[in-house]
DNA sequence: AATGAATGAGAATTCATTCAT
DNA sequence: AATGAATGAATTCTCATTCAT
């Protein structure tokens, strides 16, 4: 019994590994090409496998494409719950903290955000599952909300200037990811010149003096 | 030969009013769809023309897709250089006055900073000649300039705080880019809730807020 | 009423004028591009006239192709009826004289030939009605035979070896063509060497020595 | 390992039949309607395969065109050359042996020469790589040069008029393709006939014939 | 009579997807 | 489990042809 688990684990372990190396893959080229100008070949060949193996392990492109959001935005939504649930910390090293775990996220894996980016692009998307569109919306509302509580508590203690709550997670959100679009939109005509993580701490910075009450 | 003159007139004005028919539809199919999934028949059916016509007037999809760029670009430039030149504006209107540009550009036609995520995001629009993505950097650039100096010259007045004024530049650029995309993303699945401009406004105020020596 | 008559006189010339100009234009680009690459654009542009025109004087492209061939045929049947029906020649003198007057059909038109050959290469003329590919057989049968019949004579007359007279109409058909397409081949290649009037003598030459009885 | 190789030899076989089959599809398609009103539709339905399918072996139209090309060309200038090198023949064999060259080459791919025609009719085939354009005509240059030589090599011998070598190959040429050409259009309008083989026979005859020293 | 403008009917080509092995 | 081979369904683009003026 003992070896048969074990080979299922295995099998298990081998089609993570495998599932994995295709996302991998197709991250990769569904942010150099987009959407539709992915070739599932070129995801394939780019995966060392053919284009027949995806379809064992995903339905179809859209699929694949909505699996990578998803996974995408659960690791953002863990790293930002983090700093939530962080009672030792402070309204203001919250919004830090939070800019940190975008970051962190950016960093990690610096393609997966611009997944969301396309996603907010719109690029082609008609054919999710209203389902899979409802749980990715469903996490970035929670990521958002997290933010607005924070400036929220912010506001309540006096320590932030009053002013709707959700609009300031957006445009706490709207800076991240404007900056990482724009510096990484430079980094492609300069690859030399990276000043994202400078640069966005100096947003967060103006932004927090900006929120901050005299 | 004034009538002659007058047909010619008519007749340029009549082809321009295509050329606007099918731009107008073009824009929208591609705002809606993103470049590759929309499909010259669907343009085609919105501006209530045979998708053959539309190659009388331009010659295939990129060009139709570029010549949307090249019109707004310019109208995007002329703004902020209206406010940029404004000697009566100080530096906080100014930056005020970059905010509502930017704005009424978005305004006027929506498409022009969706088409710049998507060069940022490199869309495959390979095709694109190397001229217009040139113009479009170089635009940018001028845009980006023109926003560094005012911050430049605010910081020289003592009115804001040091700090890098490309850094700065960027930022201001990537609140707005960032908001745009994110407010219309939003709008797309509560087409209903529309607070760009609020949104917008306030981030500004909250930059400017940022920036200023106390 | 002379009046009218003379109107109508002028109407029927201008006609003929605007159909040769059609013609004309159209002989010269299916030349260049073969039937199906030629463009009745490409063919109104070279007339200096409006597409539309050419369908007031042509029912479509294929007729207007045909019209090419036909108006070729016939001339060219002229030209050889002349050699065949003078009495005053040889046999000899005769063959020489068809030789003669392909080569003025040639010169006069350079082009027209080129047309039949594209009629013998087939190419998508399945459009062309029954009749017209009959007549275009006929005229041309009508060419071979009397070329035969003069051959015919020579056996009868002891002056040529005996054998299948259409055959040596195929053959002298042959060489003569076949010399038009290679010289002009070249001919494109090096536009300066043209040799197709000393190598067609020559091949006559051989032809004639060939046939002879000595 | 043995397995395996076999197993590589086969699917490489596999694929060669799969080659052949489209490009015997295609050569008939191409020779009944010319290489613009060939469809790859039909030229797929005729090899029993998807459009798309003859995608995967050829990269475009143009190339499966010019692929039938290169073949036969080859098979054409060993043909003659095998004859050219033949010491044990006499020059009056040697263009008997290349009438019949070129006749075997004809009934091997009936395709070659009326692509050739094609080429010097000049049809517009500029898609066509430079390259093998060059080895297009380079090929048959050597083949004229050939013919030439032995023509040469006869008038040295006192065997042969004299007259420019070249001239003479290019009548050679000329008859041999004009006979083609025309027996081939014949064919086309009445199938049963079919004279080429004894027509040439009779023309080569004619032709030494007239080039002999009596 | 002449034409500018428009289009329907294809054509080549691409690609997600399937299926026998 | 993996895949090579095949294809149906688009999609862009072309062009002969028409028609209102």
């Amino acid at each position: 019994m003992g070896i048969e688990d074990r080979k299922k684990r295995e099998k298990k372990m081998l089609e993570e590994i495998r599932i994995q190396q295709i996302q991998n893959a197709a991250k990769e080229i569904f942010i150099r090409k987009g959407f539709n100008s992915a070739t599932m070949e070129e995801i394939a060949k780019k995966a060392e496998l053919s284009p027949a193996t995806i379809y064992l392990y995903f339905k179809n492109k859209d699929e694949l494409y909505a699996s990578l959001n998803l996974i995408t935005l659960e690791y953002l939504y863990t790293q930002v719950e983090a700093v939530y649930a962080n009672r030792s910390l402070s309204c203001e090293e919250k919004i830090i903290g939070f800019k940190d775990a975008l970051y962190r996220t950016y960093q990690y894996k610096p393609v997966i955000l611009k997944i969301i980016f396309h996603l907010q692009l719109n690029e082609g998307l008609l054919s999710l599952s209203q389902e899979l569109l409802d749980k990715l919306n469903g996490v970035s509302q929670l990521v958002m909300e997290m933010i607005a509580a924070v400036y929220k508590e912010g506001v309540e203690k006096g320590i932030f200037i009053p002013g709707h709550k959700n609009a300031h997670a957006d445009i706490l959100w709207a800076v991240f990811t404007g900056l990482i679009l724009w510096e990484d939109a430079k980094k492609q005509l300069n690859p030399k010149k990276d000043f994202l993580k400078s640069t966005l701490d100096r947003a967060f910075d103006i932004f927090l003096r900006g929120i901050k009450v005299i």
